[in-house]
DNA sequence: AATAACTCGAACATGGATGTTCAATTTGGG
DNA sequence: CCCAAATTGAACATCCATGTTCGAGTTATT
């Protein structure tokens, strides 16, 4: 958890003061803020706001700066990963196992987009590299088996084609926004893109 | 050419006018301005005279504007990618060129990397896609004719395989920001990795 | 050495985004 | 139905990057 919450929203114990419009607001509001953060990590808090349906001025009533708003927006966003990506059955054939994987965090990178570098600016990486690290740290743990029982090549660094997938997945999320290819189109395009990547070559 | 440009640097006939440190001033904020806006594309006019060792008027006495001074850091550019990608030998055997094609094209990422960010911000973003296409249009002619040939695949988009490849030279730029590897050796790199997504599969 | 070109810091003006305050209004929940 | 909670626009303060102006000091060139 990046933030401890001033925000009323999160207050344990009896919340009965807490109303549902302010509740649903918060919710709008950091929903708002992931779709456009995740085109335009510069998108303003008027932006955010009026995208949210909802005035500035509520916006500041329940996040005390841009800094708060992208925290929560981060956590939340954190949270849905984690989700998501410990449904992902972990055993069995690597090659297998990199396909689902790569399904579920192409979606989530297709969901939060370019989120990652707003979170940089606005808060001071340090944090958020340790919280992004772990399904950073997922996929480094399935590329080493792959490669281990010889599903994956292991003639360049680890470190390098972890990039090459970030970086294959985050080309993916510009380019649907770009209207290039639908998600689903996408998804099929990276499975085959990064299988080629990892395939042990076939003469040495 | 995207500038009419006002600053005395450009003007045709008898420069006599001109002093020598003048230009070597304007000189040294381009090269400081390519250098800065390759890692940050937000870099402040005020950094960027910082690094070039010279006032922020003086920059000013140069260049009328942001957009006037990215103008010209991206004319620079130009110029100097029609050079070294015309130098790339486009006959003989379409891996071969490729492998060429892409050095010279990983050297000029390595030296421009986020220049073409900071350009889409400060200008109209038309007349730099048109400028910035012609590299793109060498790389699709070559993919078009290893695609006819065999000797890249054709199941996945043309426009998809383009996104990639660029998609790899930018996240080496940041890896070797980064300091996760030589430019050297991410040149080794970008060319296996590409090759193996290009390579038709073996079975079908 | 004289002069025009150039540079420089400091100070000012502007515009956009971030926060803040306030008084008036709407709305949820008991 | 009533009240506290929540929302709202408008107006204001602040910050930062962009541009501009000015007057004084340097330096290249002849």
């Amino acid at each position: 958890m990046l933030v401890a919450q001033t925000d009323p929203n999160t207050q344990t114990g009896p919340n009965s003061a807490r109303r549902a419009d302010a509740r649903m607001n918060a919710a709008a509001i950091v929903d708002a803020a992931t779709r456009l953060l995740a085109r335009d990590p510069d998108a303003s808090l008027a932006d955010i706001a009026r995208e949210a349906g909802v005035g500035r001025v509520t916006l500041y009533g329940h996040f005390d700066s841009r800094a708060t708003l992208i925290a929560a927006v981060v956590d939340a966003a954190m949270a849905r990963a984690e989700t998501e990506l410990s449904d992902v059955d972990l055993d069995g054939d690597s090659v297998e196992v990199m396909r689902r994987l790569l399904g579920a965090s192409w979606r989530l990178t297709h969901r939060h987009g370019a989120l990652v570098q707003a979170a940089e600016k606005s808060l001071g990486s340090e944090d958020l590299h340790e919280a992004h690290l772990e399904p950073i740290a997922r996929m480094r743990t399935l590329l080493e088996r792959g490669r281990g029982a010889g599903r994956f090549r292991d003639d360049m660094p680890l470190t390098w084609q972890i990039t090459t997938i970030q970086d294959i997945l985050h080309g993916a999320s510009r380019a649907v926004y770009r209207g290039e290819h639908t998600p689903d189109a996408a998804g099929e395009l990276i499975e085959t893109t990064v299988l080629a990547v990892l395939s042990p070559p076939t003469v040495e």
